[in-house]
DNA sequence: TGCAAACCATAAC
DNA sequence: GTTATGGTTTGCA
């Protein structure tokens, strides 16, 4: 039996779905509803689960990590997610975008040459992504760094990214197994947006 | 700039 | 099996 809560925590609602230990999906919005029926349509198969009021432990220390994330801070502590549930293509992309640091952004077609497959391929896995802020898809634009799309809203990803500038100056690769992921700092981002 | 064609993993038939 | 669908990219006018 799967565990579902939904929280409020200033003004954004926050859901997870867990077992005692592990993260099956998660999610936020701005209304109680999105969040959780965002949250249900990702949990796998039809799988039985109860929506409670009282988080355990593991869910308020789950909570608190998506807050972290949320704002645009470090996580120190990493929660571990359920994802054999997931096609291998998704798995693979979901992995490699969560070593996209706060501070900077990739983009499709650089996920893409990093993984295989395409561009469009990738989009289609971050649309999808059930770890949502977790696995930070909304560190993925397009390659001419304007946004992109965002389950939440552009509105969202932006202001999301707004919190995460670090001043990093240079872009960056990083060995992913065997191959590389390129990275840039999130200004390339925020200075193409001066309207 | 704008548009058409290529791209490719998934989900839905 | 097959088809339709994208949170894309690239090339060319």
């Amino acid at each position: 039996m799967l565990e579902v809560y939904v929280q409020n925590v200033d003004n954004t609602w926050f859901a997870i779905a867990c077992t005692q230990q592990k993260i099956v999906a998660t999610s936020f919005s701005r209304t109680q509803e999105s969040t959780l029926s965002n949250t249900l349509s990702n949990i796998p198969f039809n799988m039985p689960v109860q929506v409670l009021h009282e988080p355990s432990n593991f869910a308020k220390s789950a909570f608190a990590i998506l807050k972290t994330i949320y704002d645009g801070k470090e996580a120190k502590n990493k929660l571990s997610l359920i994802t054999h549930t997931l096609p291998a293509y998704t798995r693979k992309v979901l992995k490699v975008t969560s070593a996209i640091p706060v501070g900077y952004v990739s983009s499709y077609g650089a996920i893409a040459k990093a993984v295989g497959g395409s561009p469009r391929a990738v989009g289609n896995v971050m649309a999808a992504n059930p770890f949502v802020p977790i696995v930070p898809c909304h560190r993925v634009v397009k390659s001419d760094f304007t946004l992109g799309g965002y389950g939440g809203g552009l509105e969202t990803k932006l202001e999301f990214l707004k919190r995460e500038k670090r001043g990093y100056p240079y872009p960056k690769k990083i060995t992913i197994n065997s191959g590389y992921l390129e990275l840039f700092p999130v200004e390339f981002v925020l200075k193409n947006l001066t309207l």
